[in-house]
DNA sequence: CCTATATTCAACACATCAGTTGATCAACGG
DNA sequence: CCGTTGATCAACTGATGTGTTGAATATAGG
């Protein structure tokens, strides 16, 4: 699947704040309202519903409805595809790394 | 190794812009200077000097002398932190949907 | 020394973001 | 029907981010 990279803003960025990451851990434990979610802040509620409207257009959090109630539920295939790219490239580094200590313990050897 | 929470906020905040992601990973592929990273872009060499010290303050890139060059260098540790930190939540997110599927199979099969 | 090269600093414009307050909308329950 | 509750919208403020241009710094090399 071609990952999109304005997806790739949005979601990073929408963990980039710690508020959200923090909403993304309640919400690892199942889903919750938006008062529910906003109870253990000191900002307003509106403050979090946009919060979670940034979390919803990234594609980590979807929405239900549940009469007057909108449960916020995660998504851990999006969680899956940033973890994919940056495994991608840090593995590739990782890999790098490895060739170059080879290199070096092969020049090292030849130098006894 | 207690994650701190400032740092990952200026971790994924670096992932969220495309620029940084690309620069990402081209140094995944070895190390670089300013100038060769800013080649294939059409902004400015002092804009992608500070989107350097943008992943540099959020220790995704190191940055060493050699003469009057400052080549970059990624540091795998830190995506790696990233990655761990995203999967603990969706890990835990997909072993309670796997709870919930397992639930909702039990309550089937004592309906027949 | 002098000049060219690599990089950064400073000041500015412009856009976006995170928060507030106050109003609005929609659904529930008597 | 009406008041309450859950949630969002709108308008505004202050802070932050991204880009620009032009100047400054530092090192390499003749």
């Amino acid at each position: 699947m071609p990952v999109d990279e304005e997806a790739l803003d949005r979601a990073f960025t929408a963990l980039g704040d710690p508020v959200r990451r923090a909403l993304i851990a309640r919400l690892s434990r199942g889903e919750a309202t938006v008062n529910e979610l906003a109870e253990p802040f000191e900002i307003t509620k509106q403050a979090i519903s946009r919060h979670l409207q940034v979390l919803e257009a990234s594609g980590l959090i979807t929405r239900s409805r549940d009469g007057q109630r909108r449960p916020c539920h995660l998504n851990p295939a999006v969680l899956e595809s940033l973890t994919s790219w940056i495994d991608g490239y840090r593995l590739a580094a990782e890999a790098r790394f490895r060739r170059i200590d080879a290199v070096l313990e092969t020049v090292k050897e030849q130098e006894k």
